[in-house]
DNA sequence: TATAAAGTCTATAATACAAGTAGACTTTTG
DNA sequence: CAAAAGTCTACTTGTATTATAGACTTTATA
């Protein structure tokens, strides 16, 4: 059940591209910066920072001063979606994936007990990972931040 | 979030293992049955009966008239037992592992955004396959297969 | 007691995928 | 024009997954 390098990296990405700035903005941020914050190889992190914005989640500037920066609100933008485009579906197995749904072979998918319970640990996934946005995410981390400095 | 094929399986079996014959007790079947009914590669499944034998998840007998059995009543094995044997934790990411923590390289892991939210998932995921039984699993198909029948 | 039916164990092959690296190209600003 | 940025595609490398092979052990029973 793991998330790979590349899913984690975007997300760590996603997540430093939607923390607002001192004027609360979401800022634009170069591939250099999030590559040397969050240790990541930078031509590692190019290629899935371009995947991401060609899925439509993030937007870029070229040239100088330019970078990435989110396509949409911070609180428009899933966690589903974000892994979805660098991991593929949630789905544990494809026969109760709802985007990449292929048969699994067994001889009567109503009475299989593995598609029975999978589905319900699919749904668990993306109640948590589509129900959660980049947005709750920052807020989230500034309320423990908030509490550690109490 | 894929569950590899060795666990797909070796679910399969267990759940085959755990289905009561007409008298009411678990069976004991061999590796060629199992692997028929489920379409399993005959000599990839033995070593992954012989894994969760290993693991202590099941018994065997050797010669004629042998084959595979639980080690213990369905109702005492969980999912995630079998899926941690075969496929190593349930955790997305290791920096929120229970069994095979380890850190994940971030500043602070205390406010790290991505390690809050992958903890719900591990969360969520342990909740459902920890807390579902291998008896769980048959009663429920039997419920299924009643509605089905109706 | 021989034979066949079963599991045991280890090695290895074949693939697929993940992770990372490279480099030439384009766009933008100053 | 030069420097700073993103774009695109190909390639390499390492590792894990999936599967196959084969020689071995144990047990029932004819």
């Amino acid at each position: 059940m793991r998330l790979s390098k590349r899913g984690e990296y975007g997300l760590r990405a996603m997540i430093i591209l939607a923390t607002p700035k001192d004027d609360g903005r979401p800022p634009i941020v170069q591939i250099k910066e999030i590559s040397q914050r969050e240790q990541i190889p930078a031509k590692f992190l190019e290629q899935i920072l371009l995947a991401l914005k060609n899925a439509g989640l993030l937007h870029s500037k070229m040239g100088v001063g330019g970078g990435y920066y989110l396509a949409r609100p911070a609180k428009d933008i899933s966690l589903g979606q974000i892994v979805r485009v660098l991991d593929g579906p949630l789905a544990p197995v494809k026969c109760v994936s709802q985007m990449a749904y292929e048969p699994c072979g067994c001889p009567d998918e109503e009475t299989c007990g593995l598609r029975l319970v999978m589905g319900d640990v699919r749904n668990a996934i993306s109640k948590l990972l589509d129900g959660t946005s980049l947005e709750d995410v920052t807020h989230r981390v500034d309320s423990v931040r908030g509490l550690l400095s109490a």
